[in-house]
DNA sequence: GACGATACGGAACGCGCGCCCCGGTTGGCA
DNA sequence: TGCCAACCGGGGCGCGCGTTCCGTATCGTC
């Protein structure tokens, strides 16, 4: 690959993971290109479609965070809810989060793989209601991380989703 | 007016319920009115804008809703949780209820107070925890209610919200 | 320094959709 | 029954956006 190539892919990226973030994944392309200083055309010369650029910016970041829930062995119910917050905390900040599960379906299912690792063992504990599928968890996830966009005060309507989760003992 | 004015301007309203409610806002209007039998131009001799179609079926609905929450002055954390099971019912079943919130900004007013009302009541009765407001309730729901339409099972979705708004007096 | 391959920019295409316009038609009053 | 106003249908416009195409510029090699 050409050197000047290379550095105009790199420019196209950088420009996507800021735009992305900010705007989520209905930004237009010309945006992106126009603030990398090139033309769309370029960005095609470098990812065949506008989702596989969207998936080129965000598979990193998920599958960080995938392997983050890998990690501590401890108490289900904190690996799950860790997890849950750091999604929380990373779709706070960055808008394209909550779109990667809408429109990469790898993506999804890496998450939902993940979500229903940590939820099974969370519900074999008991700490967890067990009438949760892992696709309600994603989906319901999904929702929450659209909230957030939108004014939602973060902590609380985690906490709110978290509290709902617990396994209702009675006292 | 006219009498197949009448006739038409009903066709319209009806085939906009239908589609709206199966499709949400996004259905294009082209649709509605080949479903009506009708021209496009023909609905907007109606309704001067596909929004101002969509509030005129949508309105009645919210307005009902919103009534019926006004009636039994029992227990308010039952009453608060009525209505929100009433939202989810009707969003399950209908696409629009979802949009409504988005697209309409008198709906969605009007929703922020009723919220708002039976939510400062439930936590004046120390039923509800203190940390939310109205307006993170509208948008929690609106994430909610949007999950409903990707195959999250309502019941379980709503339970968990519901036990999460609720105080956490400790055992 | 010249030449071929590679990459670039941006104009242009196709498509979908909200919305408008106009020639033809229909309803209801005199 | 005749006439005018109201109304209808659907073709068409404008716009935004994803995608493609091609003439031109640039890189790297001989």
């Amino acid at each position: 690959m050409r050197a000047d190539a290379a550095r105009n892919r790199e420019k196209v990226l950088e420009a996507a993971r800021e735009l992305f973030a900010a705007q989520g994944f209905d930004v237009p392309l010309d945006e992106i290109a126009a603030r990398a200083g090139v033309g769309p055309g370029t960005v095609y010369r470098h990812f065949p479609t506008k989702q596989a650029l969207f998936q080129a910016v965000t598979e990193a970041r998920v599958a960080a965070m995938i392997e983050s829930a890998a990690l501590p062995a401890e108490d289900p119910r904190a690996a799950l809810f860790a997890f849950l917050g750091r999604m929380a905390e990373e779709a706070s900040a960055k808008r394209d989060m909550s779109d990667a599960i809408t429109v990469t379906p790898e993506l999804r299912k890496s998450l939902h793989a993940t979500l229903g690792g940590l939820l099974h063992k969370a519900q074999e504990a008991g700490e967890v209601r067990t009438d949760v599928t892992a696709t309600d968890l994603v989906i319901l996830m999904k929702g929450m991380l659209q909230s957030l966009h939108e004014g939602g005060n973060p902590d609380v309507l985690l906490q709110i989703v978290l509290t709902g989760l617990q396994s209702s003992r009675k006292p």
